[in-house]
DNA sequence: ATTCTGACA
DNA sequence: TGTCAGCA
């Protein structure tokens, strides 16, 4: 399937190139842990992103042995302040920065407008977040405690 | 033929 | 997580 120069991938040809279930699929994004654009009517149709980004999934349930909910609670650790840099107020309003247990993508009503995404597929939160077989670095060293007199 | 949503013995 | 119904 082709659409402007981009090679799109229907849920059912990627279940069997990734070997995961189509129902697998589905769940990943009903729980909030992958964002998959639709057609006007309806049908998901996936990325070579998106592919990489269920791989990524996979290798964290499977070598990291997370399970859906750590991945969504890592996905909710994102610095989305440090990609997308945002002011004191915002981040008073802001649940995503005030310690959410969902990704801001699932929340984007409660995001500040100023913050919020028209489309969260093409956000840089999102698209660091699902990109990243090294997930797990990125929020660890965004969250860890470093010595002001030796570094930074 | 394939996918979608919603429901569930 | 699976699966079946009834649609598009």
């Amino acid at each position: 399937m082709k659409k402007q120069n981009k090679q799109w991938y229907r849920i059912g040809e990627v279940a069997r190139k990734l070997d995961i279930a189509v129902e697998t699929i589905r769940m990943y994004e009903r729980e909030g842990i992958l964002l998959i654009e639709k057609t006007a009517t309806g049908q998901r149709i996936f990325t070579n992103e998106d592919l990489n980004w269920l791989r990524c999934i996979r290798k964290l349930i499977k070598e990291e042995r997370l399970n859906i909910e750590g991945i969504r609670r890592l996905l909710a650790m994102m610095p989305c302040w440090k990609i997308r840099p945002c002011s004191i107020e915002e981040r008073s309003e802001c649940p995503a920065f005030n310690g959410a247990m969902q990704p801001c993508w699932t929340m984007k009503e409660k995001i500040p407008l100023t913050c919020r995404a028209q489309n969260c597929r093409e956000c840089s939160v999102y698209q660091t977040a699902a990109h990243c077989e090294n997930i797990k670095e990125i929020v660890y060293n965004a969250y860890r405690v470093t010595d002001s007199r030796r570094e930074g």
